[in-house]
DNA sequence: CAGAGATACAGGTATATACCGGTATATCTG
DNA sequence: CAGATATACCGGTATATACCTGTATCTCTG
């Protein structure tokens, strides 16, 4: 029973390890890989209402909140009233698009980094157990890329 | 490319969604996963400088000690001075190893409602593929459990 | 043994994360 | 339409996480 054998402290060091990684390969942008996703979840999404993309991230309101607070500062994305007056609604900057596209290649080589510490077969298992982990429609061991759109 | 593709903030939105998980089980106990942990890591390998069990734990040393100041707050554990007078000893106090006992059957439950979630078999190759990505022996599809020590 | 270098930690700063409670706005109901 | 309820967000609080810098201690070298 080495290391507790506890699932979640194994995907959370894991978590951390493959972070450090990206984090890396992304130092000369100033982004973090959380950060960068948020840019292009953001991107992908855009207009979207703070609520609606924190379950599009399947993170807490509150925490999303704050971290757009972040990249809002930075002038990376803008967030205005909507019209429904309770909601936030959030759009990528051209500052904020620039970045990202400038940040791609870095992540590229990140994720070709990660590749490379998991086997194609394992990199395709895992796709399929985190989906099951992270809730998705249990996809698992499909192949199938092309779902449509996400029920949200 | 739905939700970027990023084996990084796939694995970071499964460790959000798992830690949530097991930090529901182990509500009442006042501690989270990451602490329960912690306290187990302590009780394994005590008594322990911080630095030798942040490299246990993959974690920054920096961070573990402010980890360990929570616990430490509550009475779960102690430091003392080592021998070398740099260093911080960790020892569990019988209330952490009390409250380790009484988390242990909370903590099996998360874990069960997790294995819930994996196949069997997703679950034997999720752990390789922890290994992997944690940067273990490349240990992989073997299902050898009884190594010995980590070389630690 | 004295000074140089290495090591272990503490603290500053910043971000990520979650929960809870408060406020403003929208919607529903009588 | 007024009051009740629901919703979206914000800010407080706490913890997790990492990097960088400073300080104390140890070790090595001349």
């Amino acid at each position: 029973m080495d290391q507790f054998d506890c699932l979640c402290i194994r995907l959370r060091r894991a978590s951390r390890a493959l972070t450090r990684l990206y984090d890396e390969s992304l130092s000369e942008t100033g982004l973090n890989i959380a950060q960068l996703g948020l840019l292009f979840s953001v991107w992908q999404a855009q207009p979207i209402a703070i609520k609606a993309l924190a379950e599009k991230n399947q993170l807490d309101p509150s925490t999303l909140g704050r971290n757009l607070g972040v990249l809002e500062r930075r002038g990376l994305l803008a967030l205005s009233a909507g019209e429904d007056g309770r909601t936030r609604i959030v759009t990528l900057t051209q500052t904020g698009m620039g970045l990202l596209v400038r940040a791609a290649p870095l992540w590229e080589s990140a994720q070709n980094r990660a590749r490379e510490r998991l086997t194609a077969d394992g990199e395709r298992t895992l796709r399929a157990l985190l989906a099951l982990l992270e809730g998705d429609e249990p996809d698992l061991v499909a192949g199938s890329r092309e779902s449509p759109k996400e029920e949200s």
